[in-house]
DNA sequence: ACACTGTTCAAACGATTGTTTCCAACTGTT
DNA sequence: AACAGTTGGAAACAATCGTTTGAACAGTGT
């Protein structure tokens, strides 16, 4: 078999470790001497560690933004001609397709949510700012499709609650390894990464479509 | 204003600083430079680092642990003498307004909430093991009262379900302040703690309510 | 007065971090 | 074959990390 150059060694060593042990618990030389790379050759392919950690994010979001456009202008395609709306549960369908697809090829999707987990619970969340600029534009478009198959939300709600779900679904498939040896041991129940997605989807949507809170209780102190 | 004494002024001020910046990012001299003490203060009233992070953990955690045992006993008791199961809601009711209460008194609930997160997300997972390992009496308490309020779920779908709102709720109000800043400019939406914990309400019952997801690939093997 | 306790302090320890330097090895063009 | 430019590698860099040390300090009891 070829050996990967050596800017893809360092890039697959670097994702798993990274999300084994966190961006901060993992050096340079722990990266490097497993991929059986020089130490020096981090800062001469990427420039820094940080960038090394924006490279990895970009190794993923990069085909998934691709994927995930592509796959919206088929679904618009598709409804565009009918002239119906896109309804909630195909747009959460097609993300999830998407998502379960990219890391599919070679990398893992385990490592790819926990890396994003990581992301969102980083500390001054440069690195989330980093995807917000970065990837935003995706998401927004997204939003605004969520926005057509939910007309009956507030905008501010429906805000809130995409982050409520995408709260549940980094913190479920971030953590998974560790929730998973717990629901084996206590419940002799092995779960996929499918079969967690097929139970976040009734959930998920259940959780869209909920009912409005009541109105605020009085406010002011 | 008589000064806190050494522990305190070490506690108050790592709990901050480490929901700011995290864990590994987070240096001793950070904190004691900033507390105004001795570097070697930490090591002598906590013993290690590790220790200090687990007696900001605890300082959190052992009153909410009391007050949550003395909520369940009393709704418990409210449900006995009229032999009735305690309804899903009062449930979460009472676990929000614990959480709402103890940090109300001294310290900041987004800074609870921060902890908790960076604790999920921390790599290896000491630190979930330590709250597990020293909290997880009252946890299994709790859903085992969810158990009785909602017989209709498997005992592994519930699991994962409980899960699934954990993360919504740890998500969420980890990264509130950020969340926040976007949903004010993108909305006008000024939301305090409060009026989220009243929009999460109605997500988290229809999240646990929602239907049973299709056909297991293959339950209990 | 002395000894004993718990605490604070400045200084240093060894280890590890990200990054840089300088030279050898290589690649492709002339 | 000779050169120029790029890539690889061992070593050193300065900085920072958590932790330890030993002396000074303040009380307390005898």
């Amino acid at each position: 078999m070829a050996e990967p150059d050596t800017v893809t060694r360092i890039l697959d060593t670097a994702e798993v470790l990274f999300a084994e042990r966190g961006f901060a618990e993992t050096s340079l030389r722990n990266i490097t001497s497993k991929a059986n790379v020089n130490l020096a050759a981090v800062n001469y392919h990427f420039g820094s560690k940080k960038a090394l950690i924006q490279a990895v994010f970009a190794r993923y979001l990069d085909p998934f933004t691709l994927r995930f456009h592509a796959a919206l202008d088929e679904l618009e395609a598709q409804h565009r001609h009918d002239g119906s709306t896109i309804p909630l549960e195909e747009l959460l369908e097609t993300m999830a397709r998407t998502v379960l697809e990219v890391p599919a090829e070679r990398h893992s999707l385990k490592v790819f949510m926990r890396l994003l987990g990581l992301a969102y619970s980083q500390a001054q969340g440069h690195l989330r700012r980093y995807i917000q600029e970065q990837y935003g534009s995706v998401f927004r478009r997204f939003t605004e499709l969520v926005r057509r198959a939910t007309p009956e939300l507030p905008d501010a709600e429906r805000f809130w609650r995409l982050h409520f779900v995408l709260g549940t679904v980094i913190f479920t498939l971030s953590g998974l390894d560790a929730l998973r040896d717990i629901a084996e041991q206590d419940y002799q129940d092995h779960v996929s990464v499918r079969d967690l997605v097929r139970r976040l989807r009734p959930v998920v949507v259940s959780a869209m479509q909920a009912p409005l809170p009541e109105l605020p209780a009085q406010e002011a102190v």
